[in-house]
DNA sequence: ATGGCAATAGAGTATTGA
């Protein structure tokens, strides 16, 4: 069972790129994050076509995820119970006896802005929810768009960014607190390249110079923790032509 | 210190992303 996590920056600029890797890497689950598009819009004759059930919680420009499947999806929820959000950034399903979390946490923009203001009271809010969750599911993965780097070595340059959006001391305490809950950094779980990232900025060549951070991120329960048996980013979408900024994070489950 | 690039909405340029 291999799941994975994309933020394809609008799905309708980057369908032909979610098509093109399904194909070379034929995933069971892929979550997306900034679909930017209204449900009657979502590409499903096309993603059904090649195999792939498809749920999704949209809104017009921004924001935006779905869940593909190639396993029947049940009890899908849309947003945290818990939080009044008018911003589409959660989507919940059953599937293969799974809970999976489809997240994509808000950027924040600048440390004490209005938005990191929100980014922290949604954080806050998503941690009781997935608490929640955990005891409802214990076979739970919350995959997505974190816009965290958990540690310096997930930042190309930690002075550069030192105690900006992204790393800041209160961000990374917040995604701490979703360690605290059990869950469990897939990627972390195994040896790992040095300066691996899931996100380059697209300005200055910061792909070709690894100018990354890694902030997508794949979160397991203790039960699927012990299952899994490899975590991978991988850059090949990076390289196409007209790519997102972000590359798929992929795990590999028994 | 700023903008650099990309996508969207919508028709020149503002907003957002990270």
């Amino acid at each position: 069972m291999k799941i994975a996590t994309w933020n394809v920056n609008s799905l309708k600029v980057r369908l032909p790129h979610l098509l093109a890797w399904l194909a070379n890497n034929p995933v069971d689950v892929i979550c997306l994050q900034e679909t930017k598009l209204t449900d009657d819009k979502f590409p499903v004759a096309e993603l059904n076509a090649v195999g792939y059930e498809v749920v999704f919680s949209g809104q017009k420009t921004y924001n935006g995820v779905a869940i593909l499947s190639k396993l029947p999806v049940t009890d899908v929820q849309k947003n945290n119970p818990l939080f009044d959000d008018p911003q589409q950034r959660i989507l919940a399903a059953t599937i293969g006896g799974m809970r999976i979390v489809c997240a994509y946490v808000p950027n924040g923009q600048a440390v004490d802005s209005d938005k990191y203001i929100y980014k922290m009271a949604w954080l806050a809010a998503f941690r009781d929810w997935l608490a929640t969750e955990l005891v409802l599911h214990p076979q739970l993965a919350v995959l997505g768009d974190y816009n965290i780097a958990p540690e310096d070595r997930d930042v190309h340059d930690p002075v550069e960014w030192e105690g900006g959006v992204h790393v800041s001391p209160a961000e990374r305490a917040a995604l701490a607190s979703l360690s605290a809950l059990g869950l469990q950094d897939a990627f972390r779980l195994f040896e790992q390249p040095e300066k691996s990232y899931s996100w380059w900025d697209y300005r200055m060549m910061g792909f070709r110079r690894n100018r990354g951070l890694r902030i997508d991120h794949i979160l397991l329960s203790p039960a699927l923790a012990a299952a899994c048996t490899a975590c991978t980013i991988d850059r090949e979408p990076r390289k196409w032509e007209q790519p997102s900024d972000h590359t798929p994070v992929v795990a590999t489950l028994t």
